[in-house]
DNA sequence: GTCTATACTTCGATAGAC
DNA sequence: GTCTATCGAAGTATAGAC
C-alpha cells in the first residue's frame, strides 16, 4: 500500500524524533500551538528546519504524534490506577494534572485549525470518558448511589470540566473563585463516598 | 501623546473596521485564530490586504478589538439581565451561549501564543465572573441558602466550567454524558431554589 | 482620508547530495 | 539511512500615490 509521498522518511525509531516531539510538545504549551513550525521546533531540538520534514513528513503528522504519544500514555496511567478501586476523591486528583489538561485544551484549539486532528482527539475523549466513567460507577456503587439519581457518566463530565477550566483559568491568571471551588468539589466528593 | 508610529491610520468610526472585524470573528470561529491573518480576513472581507493594516496597525491590534468588542457586548447583557431579579435556571441558560463560549475558548488559546491578549481577558473574566457571582448570591438568598453553605463565586465558577467544557466537545463531536449532564445541573438548580 | 505598490520575513515542503 | 540546498507561497508591515 502506502499511496503516500516518494520522499524517504526516518523509522519510528529513530533516536532524533523523540526530541523533536519533546519539543514540539514544549513549545506548544509555553507559546501556543501556532508556535509549532517547522523552523521553531528544529530550533529548539537543536537541529535543522529541514530534519523535520525528514522525521515526520508534514507538521500534521508531527502534530497527531505528540498527541498520540500524550493520548496513549493517558489512557494507560488511567487504566492502571484503575485497577485498584479508586476513590472519588482519587479520580479527582487524578483528573486535576494541569499538564495535561493544558495540552487538551491547546490540542482542542488545534483541532479547530486542522481538521484533520479532531477526530483523533475526538476518539481519545470518548474513550477517557468511558473508563472514567465506568471508575466513577464502582465508587457509587460501593456508596450505595444508584445512577438514576446521579449517573456516573454525568460526574465524569461535571469533573472533567472543573479541572479543565481551573487550568485555563490558572494560566490567564485568573483565580476568582477556585479555592471556593476546589473546597466545594472535594467537600461534595467526601460526602458522596460516606453515604453508603 | 501618542508615541506610535508614524504612519496614518482610520478613525474608529469608518466603515469598513466594522466589516474586517465581523470577518476576523468569523474566521477565528470557522477556523481557529490562526487562520486570522491579513491576508485571509482581507478575503474574506473582500478588500485589499493591506488595508487591514490601514484600518488597524498591527494584528494584535486587530485581535484586541474583536475581543473588546465582544466582550463589552457580553458585560452589557449580562448587567442588564441581572437589572431583574434571574433566577439561577435563567443565569445557567444565559452562561450556555455557544457561539460566546467557542469565542471565549479560542482567545484563551490566543491568549498563550500572543502574550498582549493575556491581561486583556483575564480582567474581563474577572469583571463578568463577580458580576455572575453577585447575581447568584441574590438568587442563593432568596431561597435561603447562606454563603458558608454553598459560596456563589463556586456556583459561578462550577457553572461556567460546564457550559464552557460542553461546548468545546459539542465542536469536537464529542457528546458522551452531556444529555445526563444538562439534566443534572438543571435539576440540581431547580432543587436548590425550591429549598427557600 | 483612503488605498496601492512593494519590501522583507517566515512558512511548509521537496529534490537530491552524502 | 541521514541530512543539506533551495523553492514557491504566505505572512506582517511600511512608504508613498491618489
Amino acid at each position: 500500500m502506502s499511496v503516500a509521498s516518494p520522499r524517504r522518511i526516518a523509522g519510528p525509531n529513530a533516536k532524533n524524533r523523540a526530541v523533536l516531539l519533546d519539543a514540539a510538545e514544549q513549545l506548544m504549551l509555553e507559546e501556543g500551538y501556532a508556535a509549532v513550525t517547522s523552523r521553531r521546533v528544529a530550533a529548539a531540538a537543536g537541529l535543522k528546519p529541514q530534519l523535520v520534514h525528514y522525521y515526520f513528513r508534514t507538521m500534521d503528522d508531527l502534530f497527531l504524534e505528540v498527541f498520540r504519544r500524550r493520548a496513549d500514555e493517558g489512557l494507560a496511567r488511567l487504566t492502571e490506577a484503575l485497577r485498584s478501586d479508586l476513590s472519588l476523591q482519587a479520580m479527582w486528583e487524578h483528573s486535576a494534572d494541569a499538564r495535561g489538561n493544558a495540552l487538551t485544551v491547546e490540542f482542542t484549539a488545534l483541532a479547530n485549525h486542522r481538521k484533520m486532528i479532531k477526530a483523533e482527539i475526538a476518539r481519545y475523549a470518548d474513550r477517557f470518558r468511558e473508563l472514567q466513567a465506568a471508575g466513577i460507577a464502582k465508587a457509587l456503587e460501593g456508596a450505595g448511589i444508584g445512577a438514576e439519581s446521579l449517573p456516573p457518566v454525568a460526574l465524569s463530565v461535571l469533573l472533567t470540566s472543573v479541572s479543565v477550566v481551573l487550568v485555563m483559568e490558572q494560566d490567564l491568571g485568573v483565580s476568582l473563585g477556585h479555592a471556593e471551588t476546589t473546597a466545594l468539589v472535594e467537600r461534595y466528593l467526601r460526602q458522596l463516598e460516606s453515604s453508603s
